[in-house]
DNA sequence: ATTTCTTTTGATAGTTACTGTCAAATTTTA
DNA sequence: TAAAATTTGACAGTAACTATCAAAAGAAAT
């Protein structure tokens, strides 16, 4: 999390970093006192003192200012510190839970206001499943690479789908009950189908 | 599928099916053509002969063009029609696959046609992906009446959110192996779910 | 058949996200 | 301090949409 030692930065990256965090911060700023299609990235550079051109340097498009996040090698590295005599889906379970249980009050105040907009947001909700498409492969790989199958293999598949579609649903979930616990709900619902989907 | 009975609809509503579908036909041609993001609504206009404002009254967005279809009623029906000794599981998966079968050798070549372009171009993919929540919240709904729960029980909407993470790696895969049979891929998928995950 | 009412259409003008280009400013390196 | 590389802002342009309004076309009524 912390920028890389300051020391080993030129002043040129100092600032980069200092102005894709003022980007970012006044982005969700305006957008929670705004909406988010009310707020043009016009307001977003003059707030964070820079030129349109440049937000686009920095943000390739204005969902990426909200939607760009770090949480896949976060999952890899949780993923890979799981004991290997449990099962995938006890592995995978294991791991997003333990990586949110490591995240920060901060951090899990932000990822829920996050999820909110986004989730809000057609645009955005549609960018973020987007996005998921490319955890899904992931967690294909990851597991292939556990059990020895090919990432293409149907079992394995079938099974990054399954997570990545129950995913969806505790997002969707929590972005209209945001008092509950997400780590719980995901916990919970990861464990219906380790259950095999009981009904 | 017949646009009702020519005699019930006056020249009007006659006129408005005749110009949307030859929007659409346009539409999916030029993009084969040019390419999604490479052909214009005017473009579009153009070729249908009709005005770019009227392109938006039919459609609200050049993604719509392509995204709008009528699967959720089929499904509907395809669900409610299985018998009642089948799990909730095997309803689902028995209704989708049949549901494919029922369909003509036309409908199944612009169904894959449609996915091909869907799951490549990633502005479509992410509007697809969005509209899936929709079938998702339709299937705890489905599933919700067949087993006297609500729809937001955490059991009904994991498993929702399960079928539909499946659908979605059914339909990657098979966007890039157009050979393959759609129908089979997804039979196959939901009997590993059904059998909880193999791995 | 003609008039009246309603719906559909096209033209126009505007907004905004985003792209490309280039010269000026800034930082690094020599 | 000079030269080289990088970052920035200004400018011009494209294309997806939105709003508005008058004209055209179809439906209904007489």
């Amino acid at each position: 999390m912390s920028p890389d030692d300051k020391r080993t930065m030129g002043l040129r990256e100092r600032k980069k970093a200092k102005t894709m965090a003022a980007i970012q911060m006044h982005a969700l700023r305006l957008f929670r006192e705004l909406g988010y299609n009310a707020t043009t990235v016009e307001q977003i550079a003059e707030a964070a003192e820079i030129s349109p051109s440049t937000f686009f340097r920095y943000f390739p498009t204005k969902e990426d200012v909200l939607l760009r996040d770090n949480y896949d090698p976060v999952l890899v590295d949780a993923f890979e510190a799981q004991p290997s005599n449990l099962s995938p889906l006890q592995a995978v379970r294991q791991a997003m839970v333990s990586a949110i249980a490591d995240m920060s009050a901060d951090e899990l105040t932000t990822m829920r206001e996050r999820n909110q907009l986004i989730m809000t947001v057609p645009e955005l909700r549609a960018a973020a499943l987007n996005n998921l498409t490319q955890t899904m492969q992931l967690i294909a790989e990851l597991v292939a690479k556990r059990t020895g199958r090919e990432p293409d293999d149907a079992a394995v598949r079938t099974f990054a789908g399954a997570i990545i579609g129950v995913n969806i649903s505790v997002m969707l979930y929590y972005a209209e009950h945001p008092d509950a616990d997400f780590a719980g709900l995901l916990d919970e619902a990861l464990s219906k189908l380790e259950a095999g989907l009981p009904l």
